[in-house]
DNA sequence: ATGTCACATAGGATGTGA
């Protein structure tokens, strides 16, 4: 089985790309985030035209995820049981489902802004969540995994020049804590391979050249419990995707499964 | 270069978020 995840950054914006990226690289489950759109308009129906069926989170211009599969698509859990909400709401970060025997989670964690900011506090409120929530299945015998765009660099190694971001959120320990709670009940980091330089990154920002010069972040990342990281072949970040125009900011990250 | 995108509102520039 192949499974991937990638921020789309709006599906609509993405659709010629994604449907040939999920014909070329014959991806069976997708985990997308930033799907930027309603239930409405998101593009069911060009997805069944190619044999995937889609489970959507989404409500609008903010935020949004979704899992596109063909190989089953079962016990759909839309959203983050216990998540905080956000100035009032109850935003569309989480969706997970049963694929091919797989129990997979999409998630979208919240930015963050910056450490001083309302956001910063929500993001580690709702990563404690997704921890909270995530736990039995991290620890069963069923193959599992949360797929999706955490916005945090596990390490240092994980981002172009740590000095750039001393104070700024995405790197902080409390972040990184946050992760590494994860791992304790039970979860594992997939390290991808990058396809071109040293390390993985999986997202350039848009500005100052950042993709050409190669200076990214690896903050799409695949937490895999026991059974599941067991039956990992390969992974990697297909940063060709990210190449010219109309591509996302985010690559997919890709895992081959013996599943 | 605060350098790019994508979306919404409004009614063709500007705000928001990343």
């Amino acid at each position: 089985m192949r499974i991937a995840t990638w921020n789309v950054n709006s599906i609509t914006a993405r659709l010629p790309r994604l449907l040939a990226w999920l014909e070329n690289t014959g991806t069976d489950v997708l985990c997308v985030q930033e799907t930027k759109s309603t239930l409405e308009q998101f593009p069911s129906d060009a997805l069944r035209e190619l044999g995937y069926e889609a489970a959507v989170n989404a409500t609008g211009r903010w935020n949004g995820v979704a899992l596109i599969s063909r190989v089953g698509l079962d016990d759909v859990v839309k959203g983050l049981p216990g998540g905080p909400e956000y100035e009032g709401v109850e935003e569309p970060r989480a969706i997970s489902a049963t694929c091919g025997g797989a129990r997979v989670w999409s998630v979208y964690v919240p930015n963050g802004r910056e450490v001083t900011h309302d956001h910063y506090a929500y993001k580690l409120r709702w990563l404690e969540a997704l921890r909270v929530a995530v736990a039995e299945d991290s620890a069963g015998e069923r193959p599992f995994a949360v797929l999706g765009d955490f916005n945090v660099a596990p390490t240092d190694q994980d981002v172009w020049d740590p000095a750039l971001f001393e104070g700024a959120t995405h790197v902080t320990p409390a972040e990184r804590d946050a992760l590494a709670a994860l791992r304790e009940g039970g979860l594992s980091d997939v390290m991808p391979r990058p396809l071109k330089y040293d390390q993985p990154y999986t997202f350039w920002d848009y500005r100052e050249l950042r993709f050409p010069k190669n200076r990214g972040m690896r903050i799409d990342l695949v937490y895999g419990n026991g059974p599941f990281t067991a039956a990992v072949k390969d992974s990697y970040v297909d940063r060709e995707e990210r190449k010219g125009k109309g591509a996302s900011d985010h690559a997919p990250v890709v895992v081959d499964l013996d599943l």
